[in-house]
DNA sequence: TTCGAGTCTGAAACTTGTTCTAGATTAGCG
DNA sequence: CGCTAATCTAGAACAAGTTTCAGACTCGAA
């Protein structure tokens, strides 16, 4: 019987020192050659080279290119939530609110469009050997949603149903305007279209 | 200087007889394996070989893997669109008829779900170089769409954003469901949500 | 029919993601 | 400290997309 190599679990606080700046180095890399050329520039054996690790040990941390550049996003957008949590949109209504939002994390993507390239690439191509990954970066964006949102409770069914069509949205319309078929203005008027959506699941107010 | 070798433009009819029964050929053999394994199974050696056609010559008719399931997935769309043409949805309401439209094409997806990944994949995947072929499967898209809608005369500007966001949800929909991370269920809820945009965005009706 | 340009074939080569292996290193433990 | 299992390294090897090239073939025009 063999010994089943086990892979380190990057949410498990399994990880020793150096082994933990092993990963924190090789998403340094993976996120720096990504803003150079976006997708096709993150190549495995730069990655490994550029953050001192063997092939083979990349490999460990991230069993494929997609693994890596979905890590990356999940990197990047949790310090997204972070600095939107400190700064919260200034709207009034929650339909302007997640559009704010989005468009703001939208601007974030522009900065980098190459690290975006990278990003968005590997989440839409990923198949289902890196699902629970996928999933971890959904359930982050809908929790950015939500959060712009407001809501004084637990959102209902059907403003779950509104998160999912924005998410889906959002993730589209990136891909469009990462492919040149879309400008920055038509994804805008796409996030405040969705957005709309918002409004119409609004639990009954008084008026 | 040298001779710039010119690619046959599929839409142009420039094509010599036995040049089109080869595209055909190849794009029979591109689905055929495509409908076995999905994405990774259209291997482009085995392509060729099937098709009765050197690599070299595939890669002149599709300049790459993605360009061909691209096109492949633009004819698949058009016999949707026919298939559809005749028999119409049977809804009254607008927002009904493209939702049951969309579920339609949704229920041929699952008959060939290896097909669907595979160009779903392809769609997602692609960059810019294939922008062209995208963008006609986007408009094959949109006539679906505005088809079902069933409009007297020509949609407003809100009405072809509402369907620009339905095409997002629509394509995020099944990226979601072909990697297994939403159900069936999931996608005609998300359908459904989507579809009320329309009803939103109809041009004042008196009562 | 014959010519020339453009096309097709077959096969090798190249690129990059991924896997494998043998040996060196490290971490945890008695 | 000294041992053992797990991990890491270097590098070869493999797989599939893509490119290249020399030679054979096809088509349209003269």
């Amino acid at each position: 019987m063999t010994t089943e190599p086990k892979p380190p679990t990057p949410s498990s606080p399994l990880l020793t020192e150096r082994q933990e700046a092993r990963r924190r180095r090789i998403l340094h890399a993976s996120a720096q050659l990504a803003c150079r050329g976006g997708f096709d520039a993150v190549q495995m054996r730069e990655v490994a080279e550029n953050s001192g690790v063997a092939l083979g040990t990349l490999y460990r941390y991230f069993p494929s290119k997609i693994h890596l550049l979905v890590a990356t996003m999940q990197d990047q957008l949790g310090q997204m939530h972070e600095t939107l949590r400190k700064r919260p949109p200034v709207t009034a209504e929650p339909a302007d609110r997640v559009a704010e939002t989005l468009m703001r994390a939208f601007r974030a993507m522009q900065r980098e469009p190459h690290l975006a390239d990278a990003m968005v690439r590997a989440l839409t191509f990923a198949d289902r050997s890196v699902s629970p990954e996928v999933d971890t970066v959904s359930r982050l964006t809908t929790a950015i949603i939500l959060d712009a949102m407001g809501l004084d409770g637990p959102p209902t069914a059907d403003q779950l149903s509104a998160v999912r069509v924005i998410e889906h949205t959002w993730h589209s319309a990136l891909v469009t305007w990462l492919s040149g078929r879309a400008s920055i203005a038509q994804v805008k008027i796409d996030i405040e279209t969705v957005c709309r959506l918002i409004d119409l699941t609004a639990p009954e107010r008084r008026g």
